[in-house]
DNA sequence: CTCCAGGTTGCGT
DNA sequence: ACGCAACATGGA
């Protein structure tokens, strides 16, 4: 994406302007942000979002670069992004990299009229895009972040997944701090890659789940699994055979990396429960739909399952 | 106590 | 290829 670092700066170079593209609704972005009370990764605040950028310098592992911003809309239109912490003025550096994670996280770059335009006449969308309007697929823009949550979300209920993760960044991440709160970075794969298993299963994982997490730390932090490596798959397919290969990666979670953090448009985790009771709810039925009745329910999405994926779960949480 | 939760693995047919 | 138990823990 050629335009993909566009942005102008305030006068005093604290503040990034994002033009924003239509239709996006910066209320129910930051609503889908702040649903979840257990998140560590971000804040909101006075309906503004805090939260810690990673920033890479030019020598390798170092994150000292990292920023805290608050991100909102005070004009509307163009996506304000504030550099709270540290005290210094971002160099360019940090704010092409600051403008580039938002741009992903927000997913700033996808042209939704087409979804909409299919969502509206489609018997289980057309209720989610008239509920979330301009509601963006928020992105996890980090792939180690994104394998990790994926992971540690498996088979546990969201709650306890929000405190796993939660202690999980709290003992091996890095903080940075503004206003007497901290705000977390999430802990680097070369770091995880060297634990020991015990080490994970204190917080509670399982064995299995802690070994999964470690393996792929090894994996990332090696550079053998990269987002430009996943992106250069070819198509969904390739890339999904490449995370499926890896163990502790199953469908389900290579599909929700792939949406969340490649943002690949037609990846969709067809397993997923959430997905199934949100069908469920919407056709006001008293049984979770069938795998063959979603591959029906789903067939006129081509090119847009993760986004009617996303406005579906958003139904339930 | 039971059932379920934003699954995956490994072994059986 | 497909089915199914085991995995381990917390929430309802």
């Amino acid at each position: 994406m050629n335009n993909s670092l566009s942005y102008t700066v305030s006068p005093d170079g604290r503040e990034l302007y994002l033009p924003l593209p239509e239709p996006f609704s910066f209320t129910q972005n930051v609503s889908y942000l702040a649903r979840a009370a257990g998140e560590c990764m971000h804040r909101v605040v006075d309906g503004r979002i805090r939260k810690a950028i990673p920033v890479d310098g030019e020598t390798e592992g170092d994150s000292s670069l990292s920023v805290v911003v608050e991100v909102f809309e005070e004009q509307p239109g163009r996506l304000s992004v504030r550099f709270l912490a540290p005290e210094e003025p971002p160099s360019e550096l940090v704010r092409d990299a600051v403008a580039l994670y938002t741009r992903e996280w927000f997913d700033l770059d996808t042209d939704l009229a087409p979804f909409y335009h299919m969502a509206s006449k489609d018997p289980l969308l057309e209720l989610p895009i008239r509920t979330h309007h301009g509601l963006r697929t928020i992105g996890i823009p980090d792939l180690f972040e994104a394998l990790c949550w994926g992971i540690i979300g498996q088979q546990i209920n969201l709650p306890f997944a929000y405190t796993l993760k939660r202690r999980f960044v709290e003992r091996y991440g890095r903080s940075l701090e503004y206003n007497g709160e901290c705000y977390w970075l999430f802990p680097s794969p070369k770091d995880i890659a060297a634990l020991p298993v015990e080490e994970l299963t204190e917080l509670k994982m399982t064995t299995k789940k802690s070994e999964y997490l470690i393996g792929v730390a090894g994996l990332v932090s090696s550079g053998q699994l990269t987002k430009e490596k996943l992106l250069g798959a070819g198509d969904l397919k390739q890339a999904e055979k490449m995370l499926v290969s890896i163990r502790g990666i199953g469908p389900w979670t290579a599909n929700y990396v792939l949406m969340r953090c490649l943002r690949t448009p037609s990846a969709f985790p067809i397993d997923d429960v959430g997905l199934h009771n949100a069908i469920k709810h919407v056709l006001g039925i008293d049984r979770k739909p069938t795998k063959e009745e979603i591959v029906k329910l789903s067939a006129n999405w081509t090119g847009w399952q993760s986004y009617a994926t996303f406005y579906l779960w958003r139904l339930l949480y």
